[in-house]
RNA sequence: GGACCCUUAGCUCAGUUGGCUAGAGCGUACGAUUCACAUUCGUGAGGUCACAAGUUCGAAUCUUGUAGGGUCCACCA
């Protein structure tokens, strides 16, 4: 026999993967490009397959990982959720491709690589752009690779020869395009902005990588004088009063109306700036006046465009002042106010302070305060994009799991302002524009697009220009995922676009979600999915968000080494729903876990019977089966031997009791598992095979063929339900497959199974012998009495059921013995069990027993009387569904006629 | 300030268009004992569905309000 008692996952994972891997099942099996109809040579088999393309193509793009990274929980729930979708329509037989991609990550990477400068002593600036861009790549290389085998190890059936890394050739090549066609569209402009701008990275962001904090500042109020009289204002930030163009307050306030037009002295300077009028000064915060600096605040920016006013840079990108006064210049930031703030109070301009909560904007990464950072930048005009967008989530053309979403994404587009995509660090696409150089050259533009950005300077009619050393934000090359990984192109569409299913973190909807809807919209004029699940976070055990800081992060990895990658999957999925955060614990590990361990026992019983039946069956017998299998497995595959396995393994008889139910239970099983796919509703599905496995599969079903052995039918059951399983539990599902002597082939490309043939009053029948068994250990256990002092007989009159199932009964109750009641009734009749039913329990038993069939009649006392007042109100009888109506009066008739038996229970006494 | 979500058993969560006695896993109590599985088997206990009002024959489910928790966006001179 192969199977050991217990299942080992780390046996087998390994190389079943690696079998499956050789064996290409995770390619797709309709091509990804439809041939050119006109050229020659064309594969009949590709063809044919074209005609039913938009039917039974399926795809997933996988959220790339860190090429260098390692995965964490996230990943394992994004594969968990995916290759689950992959597998169970692989199964229905769609042509399914699950395409990995990997990548460069560009801050995040550069950040870890700036700190490997700075441990090696360097720093970024001892290098050139081009320079530091191979170093990185490099240091990838290097790295690389761990994250692919974890993805194998969590059994993401992929296709591995279309990983896609995001600094490809071809994504590089499409996204220029994209550019280059925005350029065209006037969607690009270079425009001075202000950006969030962090002093360490020396990089600039978008507002959506930005980090507000909650802190507590101070808010001083400051004297500016107007001739006479002077104007106080409040300001968190005293040290960039250099940079200040003007002081605004509210035109509709009465305190400051007649100074409008006139002009301040602005302190610790000889310059005055003039009094303007705009909406953005509060009346009620502070004194109503606010110091306006356009070139360090994102608020007095716009209030500066809408002015005129002139822009003054007094802080530098390296956060020192400049453009100050020679005793202010040179200072950090810090420094300056202390000074400022000194000075200030020296010349008796300082008119007060108040402590204040305001939120701050810092770097997500090192956590350093970003600074408002006036900079030419790339900036993309969204207005077209988002409307557009808009639209067609507003003509419901993309499903969202949870449904709420789409709300909250219309609402981010239609707010969305213009997107910074220039980043300051060199771990990226570079940006395809080149700046004249050539001053003499006045006719010629500033910028041109050119896809040559491996040359540092070209020349173009006798003028030189040189490259932006800027690079794209990854969400920039990331918006066109989609479509990069299913190679779609405007002369070969691929049928693999849009992609079923777009499944990800709901953390990243406004970053990645909803830009890819608009480039897919963009490029493609379609939608890139059609359906969107978002998945929340994954907290710990507690609730908690899992952090370095806190010490509770779990390492999937580890999870899949500790107990198999099936039970990691399992646990994962119980209990969740889509775009909700949600906790997780090694218990629901375990539990997946146990499953496995259940799968491989019942196999192992199930194939144990097997061999004793075929060593048991003469020869002639063995040599037929043998013969008919043979002759099977060796035609080829297709439609026509999918009939055949059909037809094979549906070959079976129901005989014996609970062999009609078990059909009936699998199929329901298997019906529901698709609803519940369907709808993603993953924890559903996994509970539906849970329960069918454990709770009626082995314990009832597998517990009464102990008696009957119907080999036939234990054998499709077993691969039902394999099959069933194997989208959630790939290993387990296809390790058995393999050990167990009948099957062929991998069950990963095995067919969903067709419904089993039963019969439905058979079926039902077997639900009475349950209610049976259940009363007669429930009233067995609830008897006073050692379990041992309890083995009474149990008596029948009357009953066919029961006389035709005896040993049944007796083999899943252990009651010694079952025999017809001769004479009087005696003992504890059973109650719940409509049938003629008594245990040969002596008197003083059933008297001491008393007391809890008193109780038991109460309840039902109570379950009656709720019925009746249900009855006795006119207008449910009246309103109410007919159907339901009659279901309560059949309810009251069962319960009177329980009742009634309970009853007779403590007469019999 | 705006939006969205959540509140159901000790814990983590299901509960689909309102309709049987509100379910599961884990935990827990009692019992079994080696015949596929102790990663086992059997039987229980455990719930004012956050609170209040409303709609309805009927509300965990729909509406409104209150309280608590979470997430995101905007703003904070």
């Amino acid at each position: 026999m192969k199977f050991a008692s217990s299942y080992e996952p780390n046996e087998y994972e390994t190389d079943i993967y690696a079998a499956w891997e050789t064996a290409g099942v995770f390619k797709p099996t309709i091509p990804t490009i439809p041939v050119d109809n006109n050229s020659d040579g064309v594969d009949d088999r590709f063809e044919a397959a074209g005609a039913s393309n938009s039917r039974t193509c399926y795809s997933i793009v996988m959220p790339p990982p860190n090429a260098n990274g390692n995965l964490h929980i996230g990943h394992g729930l994004t594969v968990a959720l995916e290759d689950s979708l992959i597998r169970f329509h692989r199964l229905k037989g769609d042509s399914t491709w699950y395409i990995p991609g990997a990548d460069h990550a560009g801050f995040e990477t550069w950040v870890v690589y700036e700190k490997y400068l700075e441990k090696e002593g360097h720093t970024r600036f001892e290098y050139s752009r081009d320079e530091l861009y191979a170093r990185v790549w490099d240091f990838v290389q290097m790295q690389r690779g761990n994250m692919e085998l974890q993805l194998r190890s969590l059994g993401a059936s992929c296709s591995w020869d279309d990983l896609t890394f995001t600094l490809d050739e071809n994504v590089v090549d499409r996204v220029y395009t994209t550019f280059e066609k925005m350029w065209n569209d006037g969607l690009i402009y270079r425009g001075e902005k202000l950006v969030n701008f962090c002093p360490k990275h020396q990089t600039a962001f978008a507002d959506i990588e930005v980090e507000h904090k909650d802190e507590k500042g101070t808010l001083w109020e400051i004297a500016y004088e107007v001739s006479e009289v002077c104007l106080i204002v409040s300001t968190t930030r005293p040290e960039t009063l250099f940079g200040d163009t003007a002081v605004a307050v509210n035109p509709d306030d009465p305190r400051y109306k007649d100074l409008i037009g006139k002009t301040v002295h602005l302190p610790l300077t000889d310059r005055e700036i003039p009094i303007i009028a705009d909406e953005h000064a509060d009346p009620e915060y502070g004194t109503g006046a606010v110091k306006i600096t356009p070139a360090h605040d994102f608020d007095d920016f716009e209030v500066g465009e809408r002015h005129n006013l002139p822009r003054i840079q007094v802080i530098s990108e390296d956060g020192h002042m400049i453009n100050v006064p020679e005793k202010y210049n040179g200072l950090t930031t810090e420094e300056c106010r202390k000074q400022v703030l000194k000075d200030l109070k020296a010349g008796g301009f300082l008119k007060g302070e108040k402590k204040i909560v305001h939120s701050v904007a810092h770097c997500y990464k090192c956590g350093t305060v970003l600074e408002p950072m006036l900079k030419e930048q790339w900036f993309i005009d969204v207005e077209k994009l988002a409307g557009t967008a808009i639209k067609h989530l507003e003509n419901d053309e993309i499903k969202f799991h949870p449904e709420s979403k789409k709300r909250v994404l219309i609402n981010y587009l239609g707010n969305l302002k213009d997107w910074n995509i220039s980043r300051q660090i060199p771990w990226g696409i570079a940006i395809p524009m080149f700046r004249k150089v050539t001053a003499e050259a006045t006719d010629e533009p500033d910028w041109i697009f050119d896809r040559r950005t491996n040359l540092k300077e070209i020349e173009k009619s006798g003028v030189t220009y040189v490259r932006d050393e800027d690079t794209f934000d990854t969400w920039f090359s990331s918006s066109h995922w989609p479509i990069v990984c299913t190679d779609w192109s405007e002369e070969n569409p691929t049928p693999y676009y849009p992609l079923n299913v777009m499944e990800t973190g709901a953390d990243i909807l406004f970053a990645w979600v909803a830009r890819m809807i608009m480039m897919g919209l963009y490029v493609t004029g379609e939608v890139p999915f059609k359906e969107v699940y978002l998945h929340g976070l994954v907290l710990d055990e507690h609730g908690q968000k899992m952090s370095k800081s806190k010490g509770n992060v779990i390492n999937p990895i580890e999870l899949v080494s500790k107990y198999g990658s099936d039970a990691f999957r399992l646990g994962i999925l119980r209990g969740r729903s889509a775009g909700m955060n949600q906790a997780f614990s090694e218990n629901s590990v375990v539990a997946g876990r146990n499953l496995c361990n259940k799968l491989w026992n019942i196999s192992r019983l199930i194939q144990s019977t097997v061999d004793e039946e075929f060593e048991n069956s003469d020869f002639e017998t063995v040599l037929r089966q043998r013969e008919q299998g043979e002759r099977s497995a060796a035609r080829d595959d297709g439609p026509a031997r999918a009939r055949r396995e059909d037809a094979i393994s549906n070959s079976y008889t129901t005989d014996n009791m609970g062999e009609d139910w078990i059909c009936r239970e699998i199929n329901d099983c298997l019906a529901q598992i698709e609803t519940d796919m369907r709808e993603y509703r993953f924890a559903e599905a996994v509970e539906t095979l849970y329960s069918t496995i454990w709770d009626k599969y082995a314990d009832w079903f597998l517990e009464s063929q102990k008696i009957f052995r119907n080999v036939p039918l234990l054998k499709i059951t077993l691969e039902h339900l394999l099959i069933a399983l194997h989208p959630f539990a790939p290993f387990v599902t296809e390790a058995i497959w393999q050990n167990l002597s009948w099957t062929e082939g991998f069950i990963i490309t095995k067919n969903w199974p067709s419904e089993l043939k039963f019969d439905p009053i058979t079926a039902e029948q077997f639900e009475n012998i349950r209610t049976i068994v259940s009363e007669v250990r429930g009233t067995l256990t609830a008897l006073p009495g050692t379990f041992k002092s309890k083995n009474f007989p149990l008596m029948y009159d009357k009953d066919s059921l029961v006389e035709d199932n005896i040993l049944l009964i007796k083999t899943l109750t252990r009651v010694p013995e079952i025999n017809p009641l001769n004479g009087n009734p005696r003992g504890l009749r059973l109650a719940l069990a409509n049938h003629e039913l008594y245990l040969d329990v002596p008197e003083a038993t059933v008297e001491a027993y008393k007391g809890a069939l008193t109780a038991k009649i109460l309840a039902v006392g109570g379950e009656l009387n709720a019925l009746n007042i249900r009855m006795m109100n006119p207008n449910y009888v009246e309103r109410a569904p007919e159907h339901l109506v009659k279901e309560t009066r059949d309810q009251i008739k069962e319960k009177e006629a329980l009742i009634a038996r309970l009853k007779t229970q403590l007469e019999l006494i």
